[in-house]
DNA sequence: ATGAAAGCGCTAACAG
DNA sequence: CTGTTAGCGCTTTCAT
């Protein structure tokens, strides 16, 4: 009933030559006398002809696809790393089949789905697989790597910001700001991201003599951090320095704290968040931990491309981050301004550019 | 080099059967006698066999997939909206092919691309067509819908949320807190949702005999909306009362006007934003207007089936909202709480529950 | 430079 | 219930 649209059978007919030169005339860098070009061009032109790609990728054995497969986009930060990746991906010559996912941590991100759309490549955002199906993957030799999570079993190639030193960062600097007692917010307790920032945290304290951190769970979620939040200010002698896993927990507990107990964040109070999304600098005016969401969506796909090409990386590599303070906190010594917004000069935790690769 | 994944035919080889009878194994409601059903299953357990869906798109002329064109993905209405499209469209069977567009406005996303991938439905989110590309998709039959946009021309099903009632809604409400001296700032000028709000807004203040609002442009973008908010505060005899055309950019704004003016927000000023995000309400108490999400997006998926299904809907279906009264505006008589939140009685916006068909 | 022919992996009548 | 056959629309040797 729907007249099908044209196809390449169609064209080759108008123009009076063999499909073939019309498929050659769709391959960039094939032969094609410009007559016949002229010719097959009108006739596309005239009927209005697109290559079907589902055809074309059945052909070639590869789709120029990539799934991303994602949870929580109503974290900014996710919602925008994916955004980074489309975009890029895009750019290289990539469509993007999306698989979002309910549930938080290991959520099986409807796998059978993705395998049975033979992506070329799959990305995966700040969920984790399960082992079977990083096996499953490998053995379909489908490249897989995770942002923003990590995975022992080499099954994945990793692309993380720099957790463990960034948040040993923050103890650090909320030690200088002259704090005594700490509190720490995490993510869903089976994340690596939620662990290794919790473990960077509580390890500085640790070196430093302070006093180890009360520990609440936020699983991600901004509902679940301000009912910590109250938690954690209904104990007998409350924190004055609070650590949330990231942005989005950071600025509702932010909010909790200064609109609910009367804290004076900066004065009395120091929260502090990791990722910095725009809503922390914009609204919050959030101190935190910055991640470079655009190289690592960057560095993500480069990874992607290059297993896709062959080239069977593995490993972890860590990406850079850095501290940037702002009016949710105190103010230390040696916090400086630099490209329009404020460091801190003991920030050394992440001394690489570019980022490192390290093994596992 | 790769070895390839099994395929229908080495299923059928092994399970000594036609490889018919393996499509039909995998056909829900085929009919296929028990005995051959187990050794298929025995056989495609054994290695490993996944249909290729690729494959089965081309061959029955359809991919149970739909593309969703989306651009801003920093503002977390977007964001949330695409999940729960992607994931009402999962429950439905279908799958997401996403395009992500830089471009703000009338951005072309890269239409052709979406054209060729032969996707059996497009929705687009926040972006307007070219009247060129709604043509075209209709000479594809490609069925069309537009969320959270809308477009004369009906070469689209278009799914809003009630722009005009809950724009004129504001104004009445702020008129009832006492204000005299309004301010609006827009989204792009160019979108039919910018412009619904202006003139919702607008419109009922001039019935009321109050003072035009000064008008600025967010162009949707936090950073331009705080900037506007400078501009609106630098006049002579800045104005008491601000509604922004969306949460992303009241929150802002409301930032602004806090931390850079000294205002306090539910006394000498009031601050109204639209959507209702998560985070307007946990972070920035921020009064708005409340767009039911999850109804636009189940709409949306629902007048998509139905085009596919060949049912031609058409025209435009406004979903109704509601004020929801927080801190950031000053709290008028007629507020009483209801469903954990605090509603205005005069709110009498959009009285069908259902959302109501319009015609263009 | 061009065309013929053989696939890519699966589905869908149609006979039996 | 099952196998045969003919596609779906495009690519890719291999000759010419």
């Amino acid at each position: 009933m729907p007249p099908r649209p044209p196809s390449i059978d169609s064209v080759a007919r108008i123009a009076g030559v063999s499909r073939s030169a019309v498929s050659r005339a769709y391959t960039p860098g094939a032969s094609v006398a410009p007559a016949t070009r002229a010719r097959i061009d009108e006739a596309a032109r005239q009927v209005g002809y697109r290559p079907n790609l589902l055809a074309r990728s059945l052909s070639r054995q590869h789709s120029r696809t990539i799934g991303i497969a994602v949870t929580r986009l109503d974290n900014p930060f996710n919602a925008v790393l994916l955004q980074q990746l489309a975009l890029g991906l895009r750019r290289a010559g990539y469509g993007v089949r999306l698989f979002v996912s309910q549930g938080d941590d290991d959520a099986d991100p409807g796998m059978e789905e993705i395998i049975q759309h033979r992506v070329d490549a799959l990305i995966v955002c700040a969920i984790g697989l399960t082992s079977t199906l990083g096996e499953e993957c490998k053995a379909l030799n489908m490249p897989v790597v995770m942002v923003n999570r990590r995975t022992d079993d080499n099954a994945a190639t990793c692309i993380t910001g720099d957790n463990y030193a960034g948040s040993a960062c923050i103890a650090r600097f909320l030690v200088a700001c002259g704090h005594r007692r700490f509190a720490f917010i995490g993510g869903t307790p089976g994340s690596s991201t939620s662990r290794d920032r919790q473990a960077g945290f509580t390890k500085a304290l640790r070196e430093i003599g302070a006093t180890p951190p009360l520990v609440a769970e936020g699983l991600w979620d901004a509902q679940v951090a301000a009912a910590a939040t109250r938690t954690l200010f209904a104990v007998p002698e409350p924190p004055d320095a609070l650590f949330c896993a990231n942005d989005h927990m950071a600025v509702a507990a932010l909010a909790v704290a200064t609109r609910d107990y009367g804290r004076v964040a900066g004065r009395d109070l120091s929260v502090v968040g990791f990722d910095d999304t725009s809503q922390a600098a914009t609204i919050a005016g959030l101190t935190t931990y910055a991640q470079p969401v655009a190289v690592l969506a960057e560095r993500a796909i480069a990874a992607a491309l290059a297993m896709i090409a062959g080239e069977a990386a593995s490993g972890t590599l860590i990406v850079p981050g850095h501290l940037v303070v702002r009016g949710s906190s105190r103010k230390p010594d040696g916090c400086r301004h630099h490209a329009g917004e404020t460091v801190w000069e003991a920030d050394t935790a992440s001394p690489k550019e570019t980022g490192e690769w390290v093994q596992t």
